[in-house]
DNA sequence: CCGTTGCATAACCAATAGGTTATCTATTGT
DNA sequence: ACAATAGATAACCTATTGGTTATGCAACGG
């Protein structure tokens, strides 16, 4: 359900397959098959994490004879990055100031203990969805 | 299927609900209630998100009675920033490198070379498949 | 004491993600 | 001409994601 580049770019940096590739792609432009040899994986596979890279944006092919030759581009992360900067900083001052203020307000030290949830015994639910329920939803054996 | 901290950060990161949450968070810190306002979701789809944010380490909760009130940590964030700026500047050489030289040999003579690796095809895959299929698979209609 | 509020949790569902095997096409080397 | 190679694509599977409704439950405010 992306809505926009900046969501295909972030999920497509969320998977550690694709970070590899993106990162082997920092020492040059290679064909698939060399770019793939790392990852334990069949080839469909590799094939699906390029069209995710490619459709965010990240890699650009080329087609030479049968061999396509991917190349990174930077300008998607370049936004990226200037998304987190800006946010970084902003977030930064906002960490400081309440740091600032815990350290300013308390001399003493943490006496947080856990709060002590009694071990409630919820799983007894029968789930009783009084009969003016709207959408009687039926259990399905699965 | 996430595998470390920053897999969690940037699948965080991807979802556009989320991202706003976080933007909102950098005014300061809220209570739940306040920060899920603007978004047109149930209550228990706020929560799911905020506990994928949490366990991103992007934000920490602090209960005060009966309210969570929530913060950005903006550690995670940084670390990320890191990675994204350290690839951003190899890729932008990457790609300023291919650039001159396609501009280099479509007008005049290079001053400027081009790392083009040869398709050195280590561990040339040995999926060859020999045509006696062990799992034939059927088709099974849905 | 009792109703309301703030939030979490359980159970469910549809859609997506990430993997597989099998097969297809286009190109290449011999 | 033809076998091998590079890669895409189709069909399938399972786990995860992002949403829902119903319910549980502690804390608050009379």
């Amino acid at each position: 359900m992306q809505r926009n580049r900046i969501d295909l770019v972030w999920s497509a940096l969320a998977d550690p397959t694709r970070r590899g590739m993106l990162e082997r792609l920092a020492e040059g432009e290679t064909n698939i098959t060399t770019l793939a040899a790392p990852f334990a994986m069949s080839q469909p596979a590799v094939s699906k994490h390029l069209t995710v890279l490619e459709r965010a944006g990240l890699i650009q092919r080329t087609r030479k004879g049968r061999e396509h030759h991917i190349r990174v581009d930077p300008r998607p992360l370049a936004e990226a990055g200037t998304w987190i900067e800006h946010y970084a900083r902003l977030w930064q001052e906002q960490f400081d100031a309440v740091d600032a203020y815990l350290k300013a307000r308390s001399g003493k030290a943490s006496n947080r203990k856990a709060p002590t949830r009694k071990t409630s015994n919820r799983k007894t639910s029968t789930r009783k969805r009084t009969s003016s329920s709207k959408r009687t939803r039926e259990r399905k054996p699965r």
